[in-house]
DNA sequence: TGTACATCAGTGAACGCGCGTTCACTGATGTAC
DNA sequence: TGTACATCAGTGAACGCGCGTTCACTGATGTAC
């Protein structure tokens, strides 16, 4: 049965949101391609009207959380984001959380078609991280490049190590608690 | 045919050698079996005469990996090892670099038999990033836990985020520059 | 020390299973006249 | 506007393949007497 235009668009989009989660939840090689459109709503045979491979759903879906994530930090001042990224609830909910810390060990082993998405992903955050907050609000003042790439580095370190921790262990609360008093002190 | 115990433990260790290189190189699902046992010279059928199951070769193999690099860096300055890591040259040889960099977000899928090992690197890792030089050679000074475990989560971002870019892009090389002469200044 | 037997590391075939991808088919949508 | 036909999003069976794990078998090693 053949669907609108406009409704086949938003089939899409569903499939690469849920995409989004699970890829960020389980990794890629833990997610199938029935699980993918199973979590849309659709059996698996559909999969290549859509997406040229699983590798290219995945570049898309990093690309979307990427845009995303961008859109909601606008609204936060810096140093608010800055301590919610490295905390304990970002750390157990991979899912809604950023996907350069949980997928870019993933990244690392795909075509240069998903790295590149990661590379846009990394200056997207390096752009929010250095934009600075309103002046009339007295946030952060704008950072420089390579103080971003800084942070950026210490936050993904400090998600990347906690959750390579067993769960509920003393050393993965350290470590958030640890980078997210450095990062915050040093701001 | 049966073999000596003495040699049974050697064959045991390849395998396990084997292991530590092909899982930082390609991933857990990125190797079989097949694979692991062939790197180390033997058919598939005996793996699990060594092994309960492929989960704890990974656990094995990463202590095993842990053990191996705080030997390594025993004899090198704070500094240099430091330097050596945010680096082109470990970026691109996984298989000899650090496994939490390398393994990191597969351990945070992995049973906490995995998660346990890699919070043992950890902790090896910062009291090697703590321990300061030798005063008589005017290397670096005993570092605080807390400044150990900054530096160690913007050395391991520094790696997973140059990986997760293109190759030869000139972002990744750019986050290790800067990465690594932020973290050299601040010693 | 010599003999008989149990052990068990390593082999290779086989297990069931889930994977990514392909394909013939469907029927409502979109288009040409 | 109405009719005839082409399109193509979604279905579900099927493809070949490699996975982790199991198993019967082998023969040299290790052990008991």
């Amino acid at each position: 049965m053949k669907v609108t235009k406009a409704q086949a668009e938003a089939n899409r989009a569903r499939i690469v949101d849920a995409a989004a989660v699970l890829f960020r939840e389980r990794g890629y090689d833990g997610v199938g391609v029935v699980d993918l459109m199973a979590a849309a709503g659709f059996t698996h045979g559909g999969f290549y009207n859509h997406f040229g491979s699983k590798a290219e759903l995945m570049a898309e879906a990093a690309a979307s959380s990427f845009v995303q994530s961008s859109a909601v930090n606008a609204d936060v001042a810096v140093a608010d984001f800055v301590a919610h990224y490295a905390s304990r609830r970002h750390r157990d909910a991979p899912g809604s959380g950023c996907t350069i810390a949980a997928l870019s060990g993933d990244a690392a082993r795909q075509p240069d078609e998903v790295k590149a998405a990661f590379a846009n992903g990394i200056e997207r955050f390096l752009a929010d991280l250095g934009r600075g907050d309103d002046p009339a609000q007295g946030g952060a003042k704008r950072a420089s490049r390579a103080d971003s790439i800084e942070t950026l580095a210490q936050l993904v370190g400090a998600i990347v190590l906690s959750r390579a921790c067993p769960d509920d262990s003393a050393l993965s609360d350290e470590i958030l608690e640890v980078c997210r008093s450095k990062l915050i002190a040093s701001r």
